[in-house]
DNA sequence: GCTATCTGTCATTGT
DNA sequence: GGACAATGACAGATA
């Protein structure tokens, strides 16, 4: 069904791009929305501690009230949840914002005339390709048109009207505004159109695999011939000054631009991490994303068996770049020029960020002391904090990295989304996971109810010491104090134990997960008994926090139903008042007419008519009858009826 | 020391 | 039958 939603979603917006060309505005956004949404959630998985209380809602509806004492105003809940979810989403890829970007600007013909034609994306490659390297090395670099680049900032971007994308796209198009002032905004709006066109042509490259992209084929024989060459020579080649390399540069560059490949990674595994794409666009642009796709990108292009590692790597964030790195340049002597080669052409690219980032990182952890690292392992293999699991935890490398799949519970909230992450045996290093669970993790449970202070404390006084946080050290006494006051008992238990999992990955993890973790790694009983009452006791804490927060929430709707009540009652009674002195006043009135149609008129003796022995008595026909009215004290109730009989019959 | 409140936990019930 | 959510009740911690 999601795979039908997703070809008619792309048929709709290659329709939506049909009408942009022709001048008309189509907005699906709205559509799209409704529609990726959903995919979120489903990849995301249960993102909230409160997952079950529409059906409550629903259920209280059913019943027809409209707030159940058991049916809290769960606008609150869902308020915090969406508010979690755009959050989430300014660092996920959302395709409608996209969409918006480049259905809004039609592209004038006379722009470009001699370059680009808007309605061929081929086309639109292909001179992408000619400025890249028809240009000097310098104008590349400055603004690489790179398809690959811009694609993977677009899928992994920023999000929605994603400032982070719109200004690398303004860095990228400085070059083009130098040069050609006058038409710089709607050349904007071109490259963005065509590198747009570019991606769906790359998109329909991948669902059509018979479809060769025409860039590509210079490309491949580019690569072919220079894979061609004698490992020798390629030794003999400094990749920083070498001018075998420095044409090279533009051929990589435009390797990794237009690598369609990278384009079957980012379309056929977006939605197997899309986690993990929310960790990276959860860090700046020029940090994460350039660097980790052109690295990908580069990988896959010169070897076709390395791609699925390549792609399984582009599941990691970019922390991850250091152990890719290394992977790879264990692997021959090629592939280190290659790394080398791309890194130079990342530097080029006034993206050496990367570098910076990742030579800062690994000071940072050989700045670590490996007993500092160990402690930081063993401290949060038990803490209910999922951060770091160290890449030197002792014998527990295979769980840990199963582990720190559940760090993606608390970005997700319930969390445990994605197995790929918790595949143990990717290679993978563990302190991939070192960075980001922490505070996605921290907001998260801020939004959740399952507030153990041990789960925002912890980490940043157990586990980090060294990035500052707590600027006087502790004594090793305080220290475990401090450790000990703010573990719950469970985690004291499970460390006691030495169970290396979390309360909240044990509590966070799907049942077939924990049956898993039961049988798979040989705990004794009493480990599974205390896992289970660890998982139980968990779940049952977020119940009672939940419940109670469905009670308070009951409790204060009543209030304000009683409230709406009271006010109800009195302006009842106010208009009970009122409605008794306009009776009242009706009533005089009534006498008053009464007497005044009595005195003009006469009886058999020519005599008015007393007010005093008759009165007057509209009939539920609309006439007017005058009744006799005798004194109670001379007559009785039958003789009354039988006078007002002989009246009746008179008149 | 007493009290109110919060929070975790257990037992139970229903789904 | 097991997992789990919901909830009342109880106990400990804390202001």
């Amino acid at each position: 069904m999601q795979i039908a939603k997703k070809y008619l979603t792309e048929g709709l917006i290659q329709f939506t791009i049909l009408l942009s060309l022709i001048g008309v505005r189509v907005d699906v956004d709205s559509y799209l929305n409704g529609y990726y949404t959903p995919l979120f959630e489903i990849s995301l998985g249960p993102s909230s501690a409160y997952t079950q209380t529409p059906f409550h809602s629903l259920r209280d509806t059913l019943d027809g009230y409209s707030v159940h004492p058991k049916c809290p105003e769960l606008d609150y809940f869902f308020a915090s949840r969406r508010l979690l979810d755009e959050v989430r989403a300014l660092g996920s890829p959302r395709f409608p914002t996209q969409l918006n970007a480049w259905l809004l600007h039609q592209v004038p013909d006379s722009d470009k005339p001699d370059s680009i034609e808007p309605s061929d994306g081929d086309d639109a490659d292909t001179s992408l390709g000619s400025e890249s390297t028809g240009g000097d090395a310098g104008d590349d670099c400055e603004h690489p048109p790179d398809n690959g680049h811009q694609t993977a900032q677009h899928l992994f971007g920023q999000g929605p009207c994603s400032s982070g994308t719109g200004e690398v796209l303004g860095e990228e198009e400085n070059g083009h505004v130098k040069e050609e002032e006058p038409g710089s905004l709607s050349q904007l709006a071109h490259s963005i159109a065509l590198e747009q066109e570019s991606l769906l042509d790359s998109n329909a490259a991948v669902f059509d695999p018979a479809r060769s992209h025409p860039p590509a084929v210079d490309i491949d024989q580019q690569w072919s011939h220079f894979l061609s060459l004698p490992v020798s020579d390629l030794d003999d080649l400094d990749p920083l000054d070498t001018e075998c390399f420095t044409d090279l540069d533009a051929d990589i560059t435009s390797t990794i631009s237009q690598d369609v490949s990278l384009h079957d990674a980012m379309v056929s595994r977006a939605a197997a991490y899309d986690m993990v794409s929310e960790r990276t666009a959860a860090m700046p642009v020029a940090q994460q994303q350039a660097p980790f796709f052109c690295l990908e990108s580069t990988n896959s292009s010169h070897s076709d068996s390395s791609m699925g590692m390549t792609m399984d790597l582009a599941a990691l964030p970019f922390v991850s770049v250091c152990n890719v790195t290394r992977n790879l340049s264990s692997h021959v002597p090629l592939d280190g020029c290659l790394d080398e080669a791309v890194f130079d052409q990342i530097n080029l690219l006034h993206l050496d960020d990367l570098g910076t980032i990742d030579s800062q990182m690994l000071d940072n952890l050989g700045a670590i002391d490996p007993q500092l690292l160990e402690d930081l392992d063993s401290d949060s293999g038990l803490s209910l904090e999922n951060s770091s699991r160290g890449p030197a935890s002792p014998g527990t490398s295979e769980v840990s990295s199963s582990s720190s799949s559940y760090c993606e519970d608390g970005c997700g909230a319930t969390g445990y989304t994605s197995e790929v992450d918790s595949i143990p045996s990717k290679g993978i290093f563990d302190h991939t996971t070192s960075w980001s669970p922490v505070d996605l993790s921290e907001s998260v449970w801020h939004d959740h109810s399952y507030s153990s202070p041990a789960f925002f404390h912890q980490p940043s006084v157990a586990s980090f010491p060294h990035k500052g946080i707590k600027e006087e050290p502790l004594s090793e006494e305080e220290d475990q104090r401090v450790v000990e006051r703010e573990l719950s008992r469970d985690e004291m238990r499970a460390r006691a134990m030495c169970i290396p999992f979390s309360a909240m990955q044990i509590v966070n993890m799907p049942v077939e997960e924990f049956l898993d973790v039961l049988e798979g790694h040989g705990f004794s009983p009493e480990q599974v008994t205390l896992l289970r009452d660890i998982r139980r006791r968990g779940k049952n804490k977020l119940a009672a926090q939940n419940c109670r927060k469905r009670k308070l929430d009951a409790i204060t709707g009543l209030q304000g139903e009683v409230e709406k009540l009271q006010a109800q009652r009195d302006r009842l009674f106010r208009e009970k008042q009122l409605t008794a002195k306009t009776l009242g006043a009706v009533s005089q009135q009534i006498d008053q007419l009464t007497r005044d149609i009595l005195s003009r008129m006469r009886n058999d003796l020519g005599e008015p008519l007393s007010p005093q022995r008759y009165t007057l008595q509209c009939g539920a026909n609309g006439r007017v009858v005058v009744h006799l009215v005798r004194k109670p004290i001379t007559s009785t109730t039958t003789e009354n009826k039988n006078d007002k009989r002989k009246k009746d019959k008179k008149l």
